[in-house]
DNA sequence: ATCCATTGGTGCATTTTTACACCACTAGAT
DNA sequence: ATCTAGTGGTGTAAAAATGCACCAATGGAT
């Protein structure tokens, strides 16, 4: 093959099923996957796609192509790391993952702090709820609440961060009862189980969102009630725990990197100050200041 | 990296060492390698060659870079053979890479007999003295007089092609003995040991060329005498061994394929043709019909 | 000192690739 | 039957890549 970046082109369209969807994964028009793709099959290459209802799979010859294309994938990532991993001293980039709730409540502060302590190492911070995948280099980094970590990244499993149900402190005295309402987030409207454990678990949901910080404002303007991350409301002095609301706990935090880059000084640096930052804050995570 | 065909450039730039000798064996001009280079070195890559006298040499980084771009390149050539590998009949492509001597005088019925027998094999004859790479599919396979064939390469060793001294019938009765002359190849004309061992050894070189049957032709057409290949001049009634002169042994004939492809049904259809009529050809190739 | 064969670099023209805009088709939901 | 959101395909314009031609520099041979 007369171009190795054919191969970037059959694993996308092999792994998206589409000549639109491929398109959206290399970036570009879908007139170019199509054009790319005749063009390619009608050289030495072969039939490597037939085209059925909605889309494109591989022939029998493409299934291999598209093994090949893995392996050389699976080269063109290690390399990535590679050159990501290079440097002996604290300088160069890393790109950080973590939750937007991370981001702009636990570690707002320390992450300002590390680049005045750091300002040779150039930090990126990608606020995202997806899970980075670390393998194609999206991040560096990542900071997240789960309980299924990848098994091949490595850093530290710390402790678990706790909720607990919330309102604004006067809410409770200046809304009558049938008028109490719940904020919730979009992801977990279907899944109730929050709302039977509250203090008031009859009154209806307000609304929901996606956005936690647009929660938390809502919260913090007094427009309903919601169960949130401790970190995030008992740093606020103008929001009260719902009488007889209990902490629960969600999943524990991890700190993860790629093993290729696990012995870069400037990861070890970030990882430590992180872990350090965190550990530091675990009652507040725990939610055992109040 | 956002296109993969980098690494060919890569690949290139380092096993050639400049930017025109990558330029050849790419295929495009040495503007174009310069310019690609400069825009990769530009992005997120960093600098992957450094300027030397007579052209580049890789970085630390860049070496790394070669790395991954030799593992991606075996990919690419195992996809390749792979997919001429395909097929369960005996249909398909194959390149058959042989002496031009072969080619023109010892094979020359079979192959065109060959071609009669399997009508829906496509075969292509890459007449060279070289030692086609089958791991880059430069061939399918090779015919060969060697005593050193790749390791790796699988196949038949048949047996050693003999050699001997020849002239036209009536040569050395029309030309006095100091006029006689011998017809060198161009690669044999510092190694004289052929012509000391002759019957005539005293005789001056008239000239040399790299053309095996065109010295055939100044054979037969009485313009010196020869050191050939038995199976060129045995089957040739106007050419005769000068007297005195004995057979000597050359190497053994191979033929050979890539281990990728041993199985596939035309390629061990036209393995078996070839060392077939090779074997049926054992007397002249050995010398032994005179 | 001169010559020659290589090298790297670049302005401009040409070619190739890609994006854009549009069309037609399909399948599922209503 | 109609609507919607997807799909593939293509003519044309725009952008990008490449080749060509030329220049200057370098190092080895004479």
């Amino acid at each position: 093959m007369d171009d190795w970046d054919n191969y970037r082109l059959i694993l996308a369209l092999h792994r998206s099923g589409s000549l639109r969807s491929a398109a959206r994964l290399l970036g570009v028009n879908h007139s170019t996957v199509s054009r790319r793709l005749a063009t390619l099959q009608a050289g030495s290459a072969g039939i490597l796609f037939e085209q059925v209802a909605g889309g494109y799979r591989p022939t029998e010859t493409g299934a291999k192509m598209v093994s090949a294309a893995e392996d050389m994938e699976e080269i063109a990532q290690r390399a990535e790391r590679q050159q990501r991993a290079a440097g002996s001293a604290d300088k160069g980039p890393i790109t950080l993952s973590l939750p937007e709730a991370i981001g702009q409540f636990l570690l707002f502060e320390d992450i300002g702090e590390f680049g005045k302590l750091y300002p040779d190492i150039d930090l990126t911070i990608i606020s995202s709820y997806g899970f980075a995948n670390l393998d194609r280099s999206e991040a560096d980094m990542v900071i997240r609440g789960t309980d299924k970590p990848s098994d091949h990244l490595v850093g530290r499993r710390l402790f678990p961060y706790a909720l607990s149900h919330y309102c604004k402190r006067g809410y409770l005295d200046d809304t009558p009862p049938e008028k109490r309402r719940w904020l919730a987030t979009a992801h977990n409207w279907s899944q109730d189980e929050w709302k039977k454990t509250s203090p008031f678990s009859d009154a209806p949901i307000l609304y929901a969102m996606s956005d936690l910080t647009m929660r938390h404002k809502a919260l913090l303007a007094g427009q309903g009630m919601a169960r949130t991350a401790c970190y995030m409301a008992d740093t606020e002095p103008d929001l009260m725990r719902l009488p007889g609301a209990k902490t629960v706990t969600g999943q524990h935090l991890w700190v993860l990197t790629h093993p290729d880059l696990k012995d870069t000084p400037r990861i070890k640096t970030l990882m430590r100050y992180l872990c350090d930052a965190l550990i530091a804050k675990r009652t507040l995570i725990e939610g055992k200041t109040r």
